[in-house]
DNA sequence: CGCTTCCACTGGTCTGACCACTGATACGAC
DNA sequence: GTCGTATCAGTGGTCAGACCAGTGGAAGCG
């Protein structure tokens, strides 16, 4: 253990133990230094790791900032890591939607050989709930309805895993609600695949139900992937609350 | 947005990409200087960050090195309630496959639009450790197998769920492989199955591997289902499992 | 009063030096 | 020959001091 790390925990120690609060500001760079008796080199590279962890938040000018949202030491109800790592990558979204793609279809698939009486009637109300919300808001329902798909599969473990993602999916789901539905053409055409999957499920058709969910996270996919390449913005979710690292287009 | 941010992106990209394999080294922290035309403290500072974020591992005198895309931390959690699950249902398993068919069609179809030449190395490498193998210890390079496919799919994601179900289709695996390589005639079918995926892959024909790997998964569920309905006892393997690394070594 | 200018303070980056650790290589004693 | 040991190049760890670049308030001006 070297010095930056001793430091970033003692650090870290201070802001958890209530001696700093969310919002409130750190010392700066320079008095940190010259207090803890190490070079500014260190404390920077203490706080960087403090920021990878997205305990604090660093501005330029003004200081550094104790995170609002502060992952308790070692987050219990984690996600953390993974949302971390992945999050702000857009590269992601698609890899996402990749595993999507599969994951969704084999729940469509298995929904419509299993679904139940009760699962048909859950399934239509999501269904219902997502034909009349405000497209505006429409990320709620529209992952509504896919998870209604993916409980009616009765596959503990497909539910499981699309439930570890969930936090990324709503993500995903409402990035490409965000993009896409302002799009009237496209708003269309995600409506009328969302009718077919539900359909598809209540006929009791898996292949049909499968195809349909594929297609449907394909269609997402390359929409976004045809917008971001017309240089429109996609607009990404705020993961954590300002980083606005959106708008950075790596033209090295 | 700082130049150290936008090295830890640059960085974390690389990673992502797939440019660099978990437990592979990065180059040093002055090489790295050197290439992208900054200062060493700010190669520093992106280090730290990636640090904080439990992307890379750094050792005093030796370097540094990309961290497994799954923070462990979380690794026995995550299976935690999932193999309580396994335990007492042995429908859990044909639930499992039933995901795995999916997942592992998906990642052989990217693989065999994304392989790099050292991906195939690696997978050739997997492949004829699996040929060569005595059946009766069979379920690891089995497993390498596999994971060497996903890994060349190139898609974190699908590394990180298959990488979250290590241990529960280690199990698996063991299951089948226990099962069914006794038979003579199954043995051979999965070995020819395991070419078909090998070779659709190293030709480059992402459909061709889809299926095979689809085939693949079915074939054993279905065999399994087989044997079971027959009577025949179905070895189950106990919970516990050493903590075996991947099946591949990395030879450096 | 309102606007501008300025300046102190904050983080951001650079330089180049030195320390501490690791691993492999060369060398010496046996 | 073999075995320890000394050496050395390469790596991360730390330091000091300088300068650049945003921020925000205070002083000064119209």
């Amino acid at each position: 253990m070297g010095r930056s790390q001793e430091i970033s925990y003692r650090l870290e120690q201070l802001i958890l133990d209530g001696g700093l609060a969310p919002d409130q500001k750190i010392p700066s760079e320079r008095q940190l230094a010259d207090r803890l008796g190490v070079s500014r080199a260190i404390i920077r590279e203490a706080l960087h790791e403090l920021q990878g962890r997205g305990v604090i938040d660093t501005f330029h000018g003004k200081g550094s900032f104790v995170a609002s949202i502060v992952p308790a030491t070692r987050d219990l109800d984690d996600n953390g890591p993974l949302m971390h790592l992945f999050a702000g990558h857009p590269r992601t979204m698609y890899d996402l939607l990749e595993v999507r793609e599969q994951l969704e279809g084999q729940a469509a698939f298995l929904a419509a050989q299993r679904a139940t009486s009760r699962d048909r009637h859950r399934l239509t109300i999501a269904f219902r709930m997502l034909e009349e919300t405000d497209p505006l808001s429409n990320a709620k329902p529209d992952h509504g309805f896919h998870q209604a798909i993916v409980e009616a599969s009765h596959n503990p473990i497909l539910v499981h895993m699309l439930k570890g993602l969930k936090n990324m999916m709503l993500l995903s789901v409402q990035a490409s609600v965000a993009n896409l539905n302002p799009r009237e053409a496209m708003r269309h055409s995600i409506m009328k695949q969302h009718r077919r999957i539900y359909q598809a499920i209540l006929a009791g058709k898996p292949a049909s139900a499968r195809k349909a969910a594929i297609d449907h996270v394909r269609f997402v996919a390359d929409s976004m992937r045809d917008l971001e390449s017309q240089g429109a913005e996609v607009i990404r979710m705020p993961i954590d609350t300002e980083h606005s690292k959106s708008g950075v287009t790596p033209s090295a």
